[in-house]
DNA sequence: CACCATTTGTCCGTATGTATT
DNA sequence: GAATACATACGGACAAATGGT
């Protein structure tokens, strides 16, 4: 038995039904306390519950899905979702993307947002870190040294190294928006090349911060990490200026 | 005519149908360089265009509206959305709701952020401002004192102040990124009670921002801006004391 | 292994509401 | 008002995936 009260004005609203039908489960959802994983009611019950028809109340569960509040398991049933920001990185991925084609606009804000925000976060980070992450962030610098010796990539390490970076403040969505730009970051950015310079930058800006952090050294660390994305900001500028003028995309 | 390649393993694939499509309509948003409010094909000819069934479609098209990527008109046709962070709303905004009812974990991380931000930006808003944006925001202050003399509420001024204030930068995704910040905190927040205290020194703290700017004084906006916040984070950490000790959850 | 029940995924046909001409 | 084009909504049917017997 599902407690989902039906819909009183049948669709006779300008909203459509489908979004109807979405808060309905919403509000399902807060009402029982349901948290991520929890089950919930088939699609049949959805549909006899709130009086729709099967397809409005899967495009419903559709708009959810892409909000990460809702996941849906093929042949086992609907659930709670991660309410992750993956809708964000989709959704900013998307855009820059589409500005890609003719500046970098949003990939240049983008890292903007990231520096501040570690920046602003710069004292805390510090005065919370103790010694294992200490340990753990010089380790992951020492790698990203061993892989550009071997001329290979260290996406992992960075990653891992700018979100052990936000650990120490307990904040999940500050991590989880660090996550996300990260991520948006790395899908926008491969069409910028990469010099061995400033590959050789990067890697000792890591290498900096690291040891500013054990050091307990603020304004060396944000001194670091200005000189973190400084590369990177160089290879925007230099993007913008020699565009390649007939580079059409391969379908 | 649409020029979109038909999907060509008929769904043999472990991916779902409505998850190809979509693809597919990005791919022919960005390979054919649409901007917001440019007209997609219909869903009849997406249907013929990428073969699959109108419910493929219509499912494909509102994750992708969920994602402000697609926007449609009802009778009118499909178009590129606005791509703006509305789903970021929505989805924080459910957080919000969601942990509400036990921790104000959520707005609390909600507010560090805001206040990192804004902190983080502190010399680089001071240096961007020029004259006419210390008017507005001074005028704003004002206005909001006279609300709250009034008993008014001063949302409107409150959400414009913040906004301006990041203005000068020219950031686009930080300017929308913090309203989608104070949206979600404008909707979450209701829950916390106001005190005539607290709106005191959140009047007066938004006056000493607007002055600091005005004068240019970088460590007195970086003061202000923690007053600011600081009647919120007392709010919060109240409303988690005085709340039902006993609280097992029900099962 | 085969078999079955449950649940989501996909497709089709049809009718209705909406907006433009 | 009529005609057209379009998205919205419904119901039924079958396919595919999962879990258990």
């Amino acid at each position: 038995m599902v407690e989902i009260a039906p819909i009183s004005r049948p669709s006779r609203g300008a909203t459509p039904r489908r979004h109807e039908v979405a808060e309905r489960i919403k509000q399902y959802i807060l009402q029982n306390r349901l948290g991520p994983g929890d089950a919930l009611p088939t699609e049949a019950e959805l549909c006899e519950a709130v009086g729709a028809s099967r397809s409005s109340v899967r495009e419903a569960i559709k708009t959810l899905t892409a909000l990460d509040i809702v996941e849906v398991r093929h042949g086992h049933g609907t659930y709670v979702g991660r309410l992750s920001l993956a809708a964000l990185v989709e959704s900013l991925t998307f855009r820059g993307l589409l500005s890609r084609a003719d500046d970098f606009r949003v990939l240049s804000e983008l890292v903007e947002v990231r520096q501040t925000v570690e920046q602003g976060m710069a004292a805390s980070i510090v005065n919370a870190s103790d010694e294992s992450l200490h340990g753990e962030l010089l380790d992951l610098a020492e790698q990203m040294a061993e892989c550009a010796a071997r001329g290979e990539s260290f996406i992992e390490q960075d990653r891992e190294f700018h979100l052990l970076l936000l650990e120490p403040l307990g904040n999940e969505l500050l991590t989880q928006l660090t996550a996300a730009f990260w991520d948006v970051h790395a899908i926008v950015a491969p069409s910028l090349g990469t010099t061995s310079e400033s590959v050789r930058e990067t890697v000792e800006a890591h290498r900096a911060i690291a040891r500013a952090v054990a050091a307990r050294d603020v304004s060396a660390f944000i001194r670091s990490v200005e000189a973190h994305y400084a590369p990177v900001r160089r290879n925007l500028r230099e993007s913008l200026e020699h565009r390649d003028p007939g580079g059409a995309p391969a379908g």
